[in-house]
DNA sequence: TATTGTTATACTCTATAACTATA
DNA sequence: TATAGTTATAGAGTATAACAATA
């Protein structure tokens, strides 16, 4: 009887749920707009910006980018080609699996990877009007918001 | 002395900065993720979802539509265009000015605005797991933190 | 002249399907 | 035969520049 695919008819959330949600959009548009800003001051796109900072922390086969940005794999080559022509990313064997291509930065992409980073205002600039305390609390509703899967 | 185009040196966050900045990315990929699932279950892309909801809300000439999504006004007459072709959008003449033109939700175009509101399930399903008491502090601490321009 | 919307062009990201070289 | 990566192709979003209609 139950519909099977179809989330329960939820009924109209309360102004407050919804005042939070409009506040979280609001976060999520300034988020986007300051990681694109920050990568293209360095001719990056977003994607192209977020394998790079995923190969800063290490190398990765083709396949695992592909599942960090949920995407197809036939799409990380073209991404790891436009970081490799400009010498941000080179491509290494897999010492164990020849079919594997490992991604890894170059000491220019680890440098523009810690740049990218550093403008990342974001990090910095909405937080420090909270204090301390407030981004523990706020830290605490985040975790508790987010679930155990985080 | 002072650079001009470089923020301050900015030091190293602490531990709970960087924890409350990688929840926030957390939220970030969720709520895309939430939307563009959403979307897609009416066949829409999220820029194709976010100017219906956009329109549903009130018809917006088409270079007010680009300023909201804070894309060049070249691109919305594609976005419409395909919308358009779905009939959930039509262009109308304004009144006043007759170089405008009025995009603005069909009957078909406003259902399924709606019907895509409703299957945002991250408006309830996270915020489900705080109370009253913590919605309204976790508001005051968005609040302060995206601070008055919002 | 300036503005609105469109067209033309080029680039990037995306998914799908077919291919290659390994395993 | 299965898997990793690539190529080919097509659709969508994006910016830039040039254009027609209107102001």
């Amino acid at each position: 009887m139950a519909p099977s695919s179809t989330p329960p008819p939820s009924p109209t959330p309360d102004p407050l749920t919804l005042e939070v949600v409009d506040l979280i959009g609001t976060v999520v548009v300034r988020y986007h707009e300051e990681y694109d800003e920050a990568a293209a001051r360095h001719s990056l796109t977003g994607a192209q910006a977020r394998v790079l900072a995923l190969l800063a922390r290490e190398p990765l086969p083709m396949r695992r980018i592909a599942e960090r940005l949920k995407c197809e794999p036939s799409n990380v080559t073209g991404i790891v080609d436009r970081l490799a022509a400009r010498d941000l990313v080179e491509r290494r064997p897999a010492p164990d699996d020849r079919r594997v291509k490992l991604a890894a930065v170059t000491p220019a992409g680890r440098e523009t990877a810690e740049r990218l980073r550093e403008g990342l205002d974001f990090a910095r600039e909405p937080l420090s009007h909270l204090s301390p305390q407030e981004r523990t609390t706020l830290r605490d509703l985040l975790r508790r918001m987010l679930g155990d899967e985080q």
